[in-house]
DNA sequence: ATGAAAGCGCTAACAG
DNA sequence: CTGTTAGCGCTTTCAT
């Protein structure tokens, strides 16, 4: 007989669901066999011991409702993705997607659980009170402000246990964690000066608060160093940026010989695109990205982009999110980008 | 005075946190505040909308906690990602990233929210158990067998509301939805046959459940063809895969002319190394991927790969999922992968 | 060290 | 149509 049949012996005998049926059984109070579930060290170690070997034998586990009510915490932080821009892509965007996997890491290693929520703002004015005042989550992670930046912003003076992951605006009452963006964009159009562009272009939608940084680093630049540029909107769906890059490509065909792409994804694209129309890289035209994805490293040629630590991003999101839990006010964290040189500028 | 201005104040004045606090304002019971923001039927529409008006004003949210306690449903799908083979790698593995994205559009479509767990089976033997009767999910659809087929399939006995993403076996208790893995196979083998390669090697961790099955059906075709193959053991993690197939590549060079990578993520990544070495695909290797992610008809040359539908698969989870809810016990759902040709085979 | 009892905030009979 | 009542299952004083 194997381990699991005897599991599923003892759980069709009697049906231990409550802490009362086994208190029944263990012939205590539930008082008690609450405590010894919970470790209370004021429990006799034979009591506890005889109440944690008919729990297992049972398969019993206490109702996590019931106590969550009852103590007035659930553990559980509610990760929110608001998609706003562009509703289809931001969520698959493998930028999101990988902060979202280190999220889950480091929650689950605090010892909370993650209850993920995808927001359409647009459908839904009262997303970010109703996740709040759902009495479902201790706390709210924000992942991206997308166009919500001022809803965030007004919530946040009422809130405490919110962390957002974005840009940092001068003056805003919302705690963030994010790169420099602004300083990114500085780095790509360096770069891209530096190797020899002197009329830039701006690849993807310049509406969403963090690609704003992004351009505005850049145009800071190229106005420093006496260089054009110009921005070319597309959007971060990759069924739609080829053909609206391709579009691009085929306007402004030999008017631009460096581009700085919003993000790594819409850079791939790109570089797709070039390709196929033989335009070499760098030597005739110049791409930098943002993000550094693994896939940047495999590209061909190899993208030379602005990495954002998504790791550190991730800690220090639960960390600061974590810390206003325990009512501190903390102070926005933003992290510095990096120039991943590589091979195509 | 601004909406959310209006809103800070009306917080701040009298305290509604409770239905009873607002039955009081409104003067009527609590049991009538509950049905009118239940949208009840019974209830007068002129108190409905007073009732509606006050909790408005006050910013008023029932606890959730409390509603699914009394209610015994919580309104939450667990999704659970084992992480067996290959710890690191598993979460941000793209498809399985894209799979949780339309997860969780399609459970927010159906009302539900979700409620993400990775977990460690090594770590934590009970993984399953304690997720389901933690008490605080309705239901559970878990991401990847990984390692774990003889726990999902012992739990399965006695707990129907679970639907496991993954491969189908012969006479399995548990449901699955997943791409037919042998079929891939053999697919992804035929058309690297087809191309003129002779001496194939898979390239990819035969253990998980999935990825031998794929290796079964090539192996199936290579027998019937009278075509080599062997398998090449490489890890998920891309940071690792690079130096993994370099290596291979060292060692087994011009012994084989065909590949066929367990995802796209390796295609990928091995297509760069081949690159380096200047090996000429397809006329001198020819590749084969699997999934179909985005990045795949971006690479250089595109690269042909076996798609998994990974939007049906999703629908098809939730489906079924929602049906064991009600009682019904589900058959499992096998999708059939496709060949996508493109330049690399 | 344990038991008894009072709820956490909500919902759903059951009356009226 | 609305009020009353009895819990959902657990935790935590307060006694003992």
């Amino acid at each position: 007989m194997t381990g699991s049949d005897a599991q599923n012996l003892a759980r069709s005998a009697t049906k231990v669901r409550t802490l009362a049926d086994l208190a029944k059984i263990a012939g205590v109070s539930p008082g008690t066999v609450s405590r010894a579930l919970a470790g209370n060290s004021l429990v006799n170690a034979k009591t506890r011991e005889k109440i944690e070997a008919i729990a297992r034998e049972h398969g019993f586990r206490p109702n996590q409702m019931a106590s969550k009510l009852r103590r007035q915490k659930t553990g559980v932080i509610g990760v929110a993705i608001p998609l706003g821009h562009d509703v289809r892509q931001q969520i698959s965007d493998t930028f999101f997607m990988t902060l979202l996997g280190h999220l889950a890491d480091e929650l689950t290693e605090k010892g909370y659980d993650l209850m993920l929520r995808r927001v359409i703002p647009a459908q839904d004015e009262d997303w970010l009170d109703r996740f709040i005042g759902s009495g479902m989550v201790d706390g709210v992670i924000v992942i991206g402000q997308s166009d919500q930046f001022e809803r965030i912003d007004d919530v946040a003076d009422g809130y405490l246990p919110m962390v957002v992951w974005g840009n940092h605006q001068e003056g805003q009452r919302h705690c963030v964690v994010g790169s420099d963006n602004r300083l990114g964009g500085k780095l790509a159009a360096e770069r891209l000066i530096a190797s020899g562009a002197k009329r830039l272009a701006f690849l993807g939608d310049t509406q969403p608060i963090e690609f704003a940084a992004r351009y505005a680093g850049a145009k800071e630049v190229a106005k420093k160093l006496g260089v054009s540029i110009r921005a070319l909107p597309t959007h971060l769906a990759p069924d739609r940026t080829g053909e609206e890059i391709a579009a691009h490509l085929g306007k402004i065909e030999g008017e631009i010989d460096g581009i700085f792409a919003a993000t790594d994804t819409i850079a791939v694209t790109c570089l797709k695109e070039l390709r196929d129309r033989s335009i070499a890289i760098p030597s005739q035209l110049k791409v930098v990205g943002f993000d550094d994805l693994p896939i940047s490293s495999q590209t061909a040629p190899p993208l030379t982009t602005v990495r954002q630590d998504i790791a550190a991003g991730a800690k220090g999101l639960v960390d600061l999110l974590l810390r206003r839990l325990n009512g501190e006010d903390t102070e926005s964290l933003v992290l510095p980008p990096h120039l991943i040189v590589r091979e195509t500028a």
